[in-house]
RNA sequence: CGCGGGGUAGAGGAACGGUACCUCGGAAGCCUCAUAAGCUUCAGGAGUGGGUUCGACUCCCGCCCCCGCAACCA
């Protein structure tokens, strides 16, 4: 293990929003999230929190418990569950699962808010707009199709004319544009020019409230008793008061950072890229506080071609079944490895059992198989503690979050181990020449364990196994990954 | 002129201003430690028209086509 340096990790994934049940894209990014806090953890040796929750307030969510005849509380409860369910189903260890309706959360937020009112960058206005319920958004005229959301065109457009409390958005144009002067703030580099180019057009003021009496489900705005804070700003501030903020600023500076020392790492998706590297960052200056450190966005999963999964194509994949059928981490290892971590992927149950097939049966499974079985049948074992030949190249791409180029190096190392296995041939070669043979063989084992180290962050389990089996010199039993018919 | 992404062997995907790589599939061979797995070799390739360049798949411009932005929101 590389000395650890005592060194503080920060991520967050972002909250999904509870109306709908876990999706792959859920899983993609949970997983992401969960890679890279485990190499920090498990291979660099560092501190880390790893935060992810639920979003659980807003209009939306309030409407589906009422049809549901749900108290919004209990509804929420069982979304709760299905989601840590749901992490728990792909080994995603997290440090801490916020939900916005923790009481704790509720006041982190409502001092959140004051201190952004204090700094002058929270004001009432008339607030009118064209609104879709569907959506939970404002629309402007340009968005609307014959005066219907073309989202929802059975739904009636709402004109909404109330009071409502507005955030400054437009204050921080030029901060925010100085804060983009950091070429790793978001990565990858095409979304940084996309968010750059978005507030250089100058960023408008949004809406952060609702009248109470419309909709009772979300946060008091501190001293206005009609007024619920809109789920958007309630929700981005989890993840700082998953942290203890404001009470605990030890542990705040420790992990979120400070402004000399930004420690905060966000995973989003490409449709948050606006929220998260503009919105979010423009209210912790407001509040003043340090800004995140990287924002990495990733894309979405998609059927087949390219084409978006929906029901009506019929090609939505269930991540849980998917786990069921081939273990989870198989999943995992096709996030990693065939989902280009920053750009949109394909996945289609033909494309998962090929990706399988060749890299976990016959590429990954078999190479343990048939070093062990030459490990054991000849008596030839290695002496591992808690260390591995350190790989620049791995460490590199993992540095640069970049993970599946960093898997790719290590089937790279599978690559390797076949070939050599083929060129000095250590199965003949031990009636010929045995100690060259148990030489090679050592070397097999030595290079298997650091396979087995490089995978601890991205197939938990699968590490495991491998780890042990060249530890303690034992045959496998059962296949790693069975072959696929 | 809305914005954005993309067109690379039969299929799906990488990389790169100078031998275009990988996986699956096809053909032949080798090996036998292994999960009918492994290794080698062969066949087959850059939408289109220009430009820059000693040299372009790579950079620039035009055109054609596909896709996303319009969701189960990541």
């Amino acid at each position: 293990m590389k000395p650890s340096k005592s060194r503080k990790f920060y991520i967050t994934t972002t909250l999904p929003y509870v109306n709908a049940a876990p999706h792959l894209g859920h899983a993609l990014e949970f997983v992401q999230a969960d890679i890279i806090a485990r190499y920090h953890r498990d291979v660099l040796g560092e501190e880390i929190f790893f935060n992810t929750g639920t979003d659980e307030h807003g209009l939306k969510i309030y409407q589906k418990a009422l049809e549901n005849k749900k108290d919004p509380q209990a509804y929420v409860d069982e979304y709760a569950e299905k989601f840590k369910e749901f992490c728990k189903a792909l080994n995603v260890d997290y440090t801490a699962f916020i939900r916005t309706t923790d009481s704790h959360h509720i006041k982190a937020a409502q001092e959140f808010w004051r201190r952004c009112y204090d700094n002058g960058d929270i004001e009432k206005r008339l607030y009118r707009t064209k609104y879709c319920v569907g959506c939970e958004l404002e629309k402007t005229d340009s968005e609307l199709v014959n005066g219907k959301c073309p989202l929802h065109p059975v739904l009636e457009i709402e004109m909404h004319e109330e009071e409502n409390y507005f955030f400054k958005f437009s204050n921080y144009r030029e901060k925010l544009l100085k804060l983009y002067e950091n070429p790793q703030f978001v990565i990858p580099e095409s979304r940084l020019n996309e968010i750059r180019s978005f507030v250089s057009a100058g960023p408008k003021d949004f809406s952060i409230s609702r009248l109470k009496s419309k909709m009772p489900w979300g946060i008091p705005v501190p001293g206005d008793d009609t007024q619920v804070m809109y789920v958007w700003f309630d929700a981005l501030i989890n993840y700082i008061s998953t942290l203890g903020w404001p009470e605990n600023n030890e542990k705040f500076e420790e992990f979120w950072g400070t402004d000399e020392n930004p420690n905060a790492v966000q995973i989003a998706g490409k449709d948050n890229l606006r929220q998260q590297s503009a919105m979010w960052q423009a209210m912790l200056m407001s509040a003043g506080l340090p800004n995140s450190k990287n924002i990495l966005i990733h894309g979405f999963i998609t059927g087949g071609g390219g084409l978006k999964m929906s029901k009506t194509l019929g090609n939505v994949v269930d991540p849980m079944e998917v786990v069921r059928e081939f273990g989870t981490d198989a999943l995992r290892y096709w996030f990693a490895r065939e989902v280009p971590t920053f750009e949109d992927g394909d996945f289609t149950i033909d494309k998962f059992k090929e990706s399988y097939n060749a890299n976990l049966a016959n590429g990954l499974g078999n190479l343990v198989s048939r070093v062990m079985k030459m490990a054991v049948v000849n008596g030839v074992s290695i002496f591992t503690g808690d260390d591995f030949t350190w790989a620049p190249e791995f460490e590199f791409s993992m540095g640069q979050y970049d993970l599946r180029e960093a898997v790719d190096f290590i089937w790279g190392e599978v690559k390797y181990c076949d070939d050599f296995i083929q060129q000095t041939e250590p199965f003949r070669k031990t009636k010929t020449n045995p100690d060259e043979a148990r030489e090679n063989i050592k070397k097999l084992l030595l290079k298997l364990h650091d396979i087995g180290w490089m995978l601890k962050p991205f197939m938990p389990v699968t590490s495991e196994k491998i780890l042990k089996a060249v530890r303690n010199s034992e045959e496998i039993k059962t296949p790693l990954f069975p072959r696929l018919k």
